[in-house]
DNA sequence: CTTCTGACA
DNA sequence: TGTCAGTA
């Protein structure tokens, strides 16, 4: 089940498959990388390589687009999701475990007051 | 022949 | 975006 998934990650589609697989133009396709909206890979010659998930990206991304989304607003919307996976979010006893443990090694320094706004700022 | 970057109507 | 130029 992950063997799956580290394929559809492999990068060997070169442009013009992806043209055919996307409907899309070889311009429009770099356009979007240059928007950081796909990050394909590139072979030692810069020939552009992308993976499956990419060609579903690109699918996703003229779905957005048709129903009006920016590209900034795209952009945004994949950057949050990026960070998600590397940062989960917490669940509310994780989190309080947490902010009780900043405040105890915290406030031996600087005392309460400062000590939960200090913590705050790691949030 | 295919792809790449940069540039311009 | 399309397209043309000059490459790799």
């Amino acid at each position: 089940m992950a063997e799956k998934q580290l394929r559809r990650n492999l990068a060997v589609l070169p442009i013009g498959t992806v043209m055919k697989l996307t409907g899309q133009t070889a311009r429009q396709i770099r356009y979007y990388e240059a928007q950081q909206l796909v990050l394909p890979e590139r072979t030692a010659g810069h020939q552009r390589l992308f993976s499956l998930n990419d060609v579903d990206r690109l699918l996703e991304l003229k779905d957005y687009l048709a129903e009006g989304a920016t590209i900034a607003q795209i952009r945004q919307i994949y950057q949050k999701q990026a960070q998600k996976r590397q940062q989960p979010e917490l669940s509310d006893t994780q989190t309080r475990q947490l902010l009780a443990q900043e405040l105890l090694s915290v406030s031996g320094l600087v005392g309460q007051r400062s000590a939960i706004s200090q913590s705050s700022k790691l949030y």
